[in-house]
DNA sequence: ATACCTTATTGAACGTTGTTCAGTAACTCT
DNA sequence: AGAGTTACTGAACAACGTTCAATAAGGTAT
């Protein structure tokens, strides 16, 4: 194989993760290996191995590539709504960026390879996204305890989790007629109105 | 390899099934191959292609055998309590159920090999599932109409399918520290609590 | 019994996967 | 120019799902 021209690690480093999220968005999570990858960028496999250790490495950057791109998402929302409305909006941004990119998705929650432990940046992620959900809840409803708005949240996550999870299996359809963004809505809407069922 | 005695097809199915039912639990369902199968049958793993089709025609074969279970299960459950508790034992027992057999768990839900479709059975044991489900709310809050038990039915396994499903990947603990049928629990008093505000 | 036919089983192969490692080429510095 | 560091590859290993021609075994008919 003709060599390509010597590049320091960290082009490459880019480069490989930059060509992973093209294959999993053109060929899905399954089309993903370490020789596509290195097809792709012009090396041989066993290159990939001096810059990432492992694939599974791999998937994980791409992750946290993938929650950046949440955030900044979830950052542009527009501010000046109720919180009823701003939850709303939260968690149909969630599921419609979940929809469309379906492969980024799958890497995040659904090929389990035996995922020994997660990073650290990856409960702190997820702690940033929880803190918008427990804010808006209790801006919407000023009296409730924090425990409480932090338990509520969980449930909620879990339930759009669900949800998507199924979607992206392709077994929600078989499951119900409502969409993942339907059910989600439902499952806030049952909240709010507990939370403040006279205003 | 020394040929085993001639067996009929059907024998050696049952027998493929039952070892990989035991290769699932004992070592998970990364340790599930064609290979590790015939091993344990003391077959060659091309006899395992003379029964099935695939290996995930056997994964499937699996999965029904692990829907008959969980619905001998849930018959055998307690039927003089009222609705609501027996709701709760429902949920509580579909949990412990999959938390049991976490690599039955995993061949159902988990690993997503690109299943294109789903055999008729499996709609049909989920609507069987929800069946139950939606008449037990509807027993509960006798004013409720059909079509809105059953999407209530529906939210509520989506919500217990997420928190199962995050359990499983050992990512629960990352996003709470309430357990799964601590989530459940909640989802499902939440929505009891809105159908039968009084008593 | 002998021949035949059907069914069960295997060995060996193909192409794929993740991963490792010794070897080589290319730059940098003295 | 020579030495040292860094980048890159070829080839291999073990495992995967899957296929298929070849073989062995059992039942049936002559």
């Amino acid at each position: 194989m003709s060599r390509p021209q010597r590049v320091p690690r960290a082009e490459l480093r880019q480069a490989i993760l930059d060509a992973a999220r093209d294959i999993l968005d053109r060929e899905g999570v399954s089309g993903l290996s370490a020789r596509a990858i290195a097809r792709e960028v012009g090396y041989t496999a066993a290159s990939i191995y001096n810059v990432f250790g492992s694939m599974s490495d791999i998937l994980m950057e791409v992750n946290r590539e993938t929650f950046v791109e949440l955030e900044k998402l979830i950052a542009g929302l527009p501010a000046n709504e109720p919180p009823s409305a701003r939850l709303h909006l939260l968690c149909q941004a969630y599921i419609s960026f979940m929809r469309r990119n379906p492969a980024l998705w799958n890497a995040l929650f659904g090929g389990t390879r035996h995922r020994e432990t997660f990073p650290e940046w990856y409960a702190e992620a997820i702690r940033r996204l929880f803190g918008q959900l427990t804010h808006l809840l209790m801006a919407h409803a000023p009296g409730l305890e924090p425990e409480r708005a932090q338990r509520l949240t969980e449930q909620l996550y879990v339930a759009i989790h669900g949800a998507v999870a199924l979607e992206s299996d392709r077994r929600l359809d078989i499951l119900t007629s409502q969409s993942a963004g339907e059910i989600a809505a439902s499952v806030l809407d049952a909240m709010l109105i507990r939370l403040k069922p006279k205003a």
